[in-house]
Parts: structure tokens; C-alpha cells; sequence
DNA sequence: TATGAATGAGTTTTCATTCAT
DNA sequence: AATGAATGAAAACTCATTCAT
């Protein structure tokens, strides 16, 4: 086989996997992972479930793959929105906007990672995610120490916490229960975590003017 | 049969329901709840399976009583520490302890309900239980704006970002991943909360002096 | 122990076993016999599940027991009714309808005979009653020839016959699909025989007149 | 798919249903319905115990497919026989032969259907089975009636009677108990019929002269 | 003798995965 | 490569029977 069929294939096969991943997903997300079957997967993607079997290892490699793809996409969402904004404290706003935004868009599969997320083979892919999530806040509030915007200070446990309500807050909104707009949700996590940083709110500084 | 005997019997229902609890709970915990099996928990409570169906009428309804139970028993604990206190900020401070501190010692309790919790038919369970820990967060609040320590302001996006936050930490720790004490963790919940509030620590006014 | 003693206890027994093969039948009845559970039968006789087996082996002993006391009684009240008849054709009509009358009043046991009563192991029992029932119906239309009320011929067809005539009705009434009254029914059946066999009615030679 | 393939397809799944059905009836009829285990099933048509679930929903479905199957066949057979009699009288008794005769190779069939055949939820499938029968020998002597050849007269406790008789000769057929043979058992009940309808028997009009 | 709590073999059904075509 | 029919392990729950008290 030349090289050229050999991209061509490999071409091929990526497609595929990803045209199964979108539609394992869409099952996962209406079902839950549990109460999906192969069955489901496989019509959703137009193909015959031994078919999923030459793409993929198992449902739990799908599972797997689909969270991946989806973490990935929100990573590089994340850093596209953030390279063109300067301002740490704007950054942080935006950081909380993308993360509130990007699992209200993907309801099911957050359901999905809620349903399977915490067993213990799932785990570290979820705490990875989460644990790059309050590094890259913490990353922009260091960025801040160091332009003396706020005084030096520990900044882990905060990080953390931002992860930890912007959690809660997606699963209450996606429950339903939640009243509020996203950027009212939004602006009230900033608002915390900028009270607790002793970060004078740019946008309360044009304000009280 | 006597009332005495009634009530010998009634005993020996609950303890053995009890033990069965206990005994679920571990497996539940162990392997979580979707991969435990009813002959595993049959096995930890050293009875035969049949007998648990004595006790219990389905798999699903160990499941509810213990989360029941367990809920309970905190919420017990916690208004009995709550009360012999009178200052809101540390009836503030303690809830916080009480919450973290019970589910420490209740890890695999915990760790149950993190793989089944969020089911829709589970869902309303924990929902009430955050719920409730939420209001109570808030009244506690609420105590501290009539008595003049805080300014008006809402209190909901607070509350239940407290037990977000809280409850990312109590995950932390059951991860094995947390390198702090409870006791730390406890303050830097109760540090950020108080910093949104703006609400004057009595122990750092302390220590500032 | 005397023998008075001996005596005593096994009327108690007796009367044990009585008492419990009622409540079987009952149960039995109104469920059907694979649909009716130990802890049933114990509950309708108000006795405790493992007092059964003090009294009876199995679940199955005690179907056999009840059947044989049901079809036993239908042999006395039979026998009872037929000895105080002298007439051949009479004693043919007494006896379709005490058997489709006894079975009137036990239609649930029937029922339960019908569910049950074709298995290997049951059937015996139901063929050797329906067997005696047809030998009685021979018997009868044998004394009928020797008295020359009707021409020699072969017997055991018909007598089979009635038997099997008899149990359809019985069914039918049972199902609540037959609208005629019992005795027409009687009647329709013995109607069939006497015409089969060339036995002329008394009733009709009386009506004929 | 092809038109082409749809049909291949449409075969082959009901020549498996089929097998399934007749392996499903050769252990219904020897160890009866409630006590067969799909296990022994699959055994008998020599597939997993999960393909019989690719063509049939339940244990329930494939007896009651079965059960159709039969009665529809014999119906079948019944009016092709009947079809080319013209003489009522003929009709009568090769309905009755054709009868006994259906269930004499259905044995095992017949002896599944007394198992099962009179619980509530079979009970109309037997039960209609029945009337209809009952029905096609109303119907015959019906047109022995216009044609004159019987007197008027009341002709649906006959014709119940007629299915009842065949049932037990077939019953006792079945069980070994019968040592007549399938025709003379035949000649019996039609001469029982023919008896009680005053109908004068051609074929003994034949012998008589 | 009477009890009723305990037992555990037995049953249907599901569904991820395999494999012949 | 694609198919989809076939597989069979696994799992919750039942209930006749036993047995310690």
C-alpha cells in the first residue's frame, strides 16, 4: 500500500470513529450510559453494531472516547476564548462564562459524566479535567498576584472551590431548578471568588464611578 | 402474642434490618452500587440472599434506607451541635465542620452516593438533602443580617455554593487527593464565604490585633 | 402412653389435617394450585408455614390429600343418593346430576383440578376417579339390560361418554359461558344416553301419554 | 436491502421461528409447560438460550404461538376435508374422524394444552378453539335439518357434547388407556350423535338390508 | 408440639461481545 | 470492511422446605 493509502485510510477510520463517538454520545446523553445499548449506538450511527466493534474496543472505550473528545473540545474552546483577553480578571469572568456555557450546551453528556463519572476506572479522566480546570484558574489569579492586582495569598483551595460551584451550578440548571441566567450565575461565582481574593471588580470599579 | 413480644420482635426486625444496612452499605461502597450484587451484600451480612428479600423488598430499597438513614443521622448530629450555639458565625463555622466531618468518616457512604445519586429516581433524595443544607445555611445567614454583622444581601447563590464547595472538598479528600486537614479546609470554605458576605471574622479580628 | 392416649392424639391429628386440608383447598382454589404459596395455606388455616409440615410432606401431599378427600366425598354422597333408588333410569339421572351438582358447589376445587390435575404424577387420581364414575354408569345401565329395559350392546363407550359430557358442562357452567339451568343440562345429557342406548324416557312415556 | 434480500430474510426468520416452535412443543409435551425451562428449549432446537429471545419475546409468547399454530392448522385441514363431502351425514363424521385424528399425531400438543390450556390467561385461545368446533358441527346438522333429514329440535347441548366426547377419547387415547381403534372410537360417538338426533345412519341403513 | 426466620437452588430475561458470511 | 445472528454469562428475585428455639 503506498503512503498516500495508508493517510487515506487512516483518514477513513478517524472519520468513522468520530461519526460513532457523536452518535454514542447523543444515546448516552438521551439514556444515560447505563441504560444505553450497543444496539441504540449502532442504529444512531447507521451502522451494524459488529461494526462499532472494528472502531472501537468496547462501550467503555466509546465512553471513554466520548468524554475525551468532549473534555478536549471545551479545553480548546476554553483557550481560544482566553487568547485574546489580557485582563486576568476579565479572563476569570470569561473562564467562568465558557465552563458555565459549554455543559449548558451539552446537558446530556454532562448528565452522562454525572451518571458514570465517579467509578473508579472513570475517575481520573474527570479529575484530570477538573484538576486542569482549577490549575488554569489558578494560572490567571497568579497572573494577577503578579501584576499587584491582589496581594499574594494560597490560591489551590480557591481554585478548587470555583470548579466545585460551577458544578453545582451546571447541575442545577440542568435539573431545572435554577431561576437565574446563566450570566447571573455566572457573575455571582465571579463575585465570590473576586471578595475572596480581595479583587476590586473592574466592572464595580466603572460602576462606582 | 404479648405487647412484650410485639415489641422483642419489632427489636430484632430493626436490628437485623440494621445489619443488613451496614452490610449493604460496605459492598455499596466497596464496588459501588450498579456493580455490587445482591449475593456480594447477602455474603457481608453472613445471611443467605433469600433473607435479605425479608427485610427488603428490592435491591433499590437498601439503597434508599441507607442513603435515608444516613442523611438522617447528619442531619440529627448537626442540629445538635447547632444548638448549644448562639453566635451565627460560628454556628456557621461549625456546620461547616459538622458537614465535612461526617462524611469523612462516612467516605464509602459517600462514595455510594456519588455513583448512584444522581439517577432520576435518586435524584430527589440527595436534591432535598443539598436543599435542606442549603436553607439551613441560609437561615444561619439570614440571623447574622437581623442581628446587624452583615449587610442585606442574597443569600441563595451563597448558600448553595457553600455546599458545592463543600462537597468538591469532602470528594477531595475521599480521592485520597487532598493533602490538608479538615480542620484547614473548614476554614478556607468558611474563609471565602465570610469574604463574600463581608462578614468580620471573630478569629482573624483576633489574630489581627 | 395408653392407648386411650394413642387414640386421642390421633383424632387431633386427624382433625389437624382436616382443618388444614380446608384451608388448602380454599386457597387452592381461589388461586389456582402453582399460584398458591405455603405461607397462604398457613395464614388461611392460621397455623404457622412450618405447622404444615408437621402435618403434611410437601405442597404436594397436600393437593393429593385434598383431592382424594373431595372425590371421596363425591363417592358417599353418590353412593347415598343412588341407595335409596330402585329404578335403573332413575338411579342414571340421580347420578349425572349429583355429579354435575357436586362439582356446582365445588367449582373452585374443579378448577384447581383442571390446573393441576393432567400432570403424570396427578393424573392417576383424576383417571381412577373417572374411571369408578364411568363403571358406576355401567353398572347401572347393566342392571338396565338384565332387566331387559333396554337391548344388550356395548356399554363402556357411552359410559366414558357421559363421563366426558359431564365434565364439558361442568366447565362450561364453571366459566360462567353455559346460560341453562342445571338441571336442563341434567337432562340434555341423559336425553343423548337414553336416546343412545334406546332406553325410553319414563318421563316421556309419561308426557307421551 | 434488496426487495429480494428483505424476503430471504422474512423466510429464514420465520423457518427459525418455526424450529423454535417445534422444539419449544417437543418439551412443552414432555415435561409440560410451567415445568420446561427455556434452557431445555434452546437445548431441543440446539441454539443459546438467547437466540429464542431474538424471535420471541417470552416462554409465554412461544405457547401461545404454538398453541395458535396448531388450532390453525387443524382448521385448516378440517375444511379442506370438508370441502369436497357433500352429504351432511359424511360431513358429520369425517369432522369427527378428522378430529381425533389431528390430535392422535398432536399427542404431545394436546397433552400441553391440558396443562396449561385452562389458566385465565390461555383460557380464550382453548375456549374459542372449542365454541368454533362446536360451531362447524351446528352448522352441519343445521343443513341435515333444512335438507329434512332430522327432525327440528334444540342443537347446541349436542353439539358441546360431540367436542366433550372427543376430548375424552382423545384424553384416553392419549394416555395409553384406550384399546379401541381411532375409527371405531369414531363410529361411537357418531352413533351416540346419530341416536340422540333421531338421524338414520346411512351406512347402517346399508347393513341392514 | 408449634413457630416463623432462614435458606439457597432455581428461573426468566438481558445485552455486550463474537464470528460466520 | 461490514453485517447482524448467535452466544451465554450474569443478575434479581421467589418460595418450598428446614431447623433452632
Amino acid at each position: 500500500m503506498t503512503d498516500a493509502a495508508k493517510t487515506r485510510r487512516r483518514l477513513l477510520i478517524d472519520l468513522r470513529r468520530a461519526e460513532i463517538l457523536a452518535a454514542a454520545m447523543k444515546v448516552f446523553c438521551r439514556k444515560g450510559y447505563e441504560n444505553s445499548r450497543m444496539d441504540d449506538v449502532a442504529a444512531q450511527a447507521k451502522i451494524a453494531k459488529g461494526t462499532l466493534y472494528l472502531y472501537f474496543k468496547s462501550k467503555e472505550e466509546i465512553y471513554t472516547a466520548a468524554m475525551h473528545e468532549a473534555i478536549e473540545q471545551f479545553e480548546t474552546l476554553a483557550e481560544e476564548r482566553l487568547s485574546s483577553i489580557d485582563s486576568p480578571q476579565a479572563q476569570f469572568r470569561t473562564l467562568v462564562e465558557v465552563r458555565l456555557g459549554f455543559w449548558e450546551e451539552q446537558k446530556g453528556l454532562y448528565r452522562m459524566l454525572l451518571t458514570v463519572g465517579r467509578t473508579k476506572q472513570y475517575g481520573r479522566q474527570t479529575q484530570g479535567f477538573v484538576r486542569r480546570l482549577a490549575l488554569r484558574f489558578r494560572t490567571i489569579m497568579q497572573t494577577a498576584i503578579e501584576r499587584g492586582e491582589i496581594a499574594e495569598q494560597p490560591l489551590d483551595p480557591l481554585a478548587f472551590a470555583l470548579v466545585d460551584m460551577m458544578r453545582g451550578v451546571t447541575e442545577r440548571r440542568i435539573e431545572g431548578v435554577s431561576k437565574t441566567t446563566l450570566s447571573e450565575d455566572a457573575e455571582a461565582i465571579s463575585h465570590i471568588a473576586f471578595a475572596a481574593l480581595g479583587w476590586k471588580s473592574a466592572s464595580r470599579k466603572a460602576t462606582s464611578r
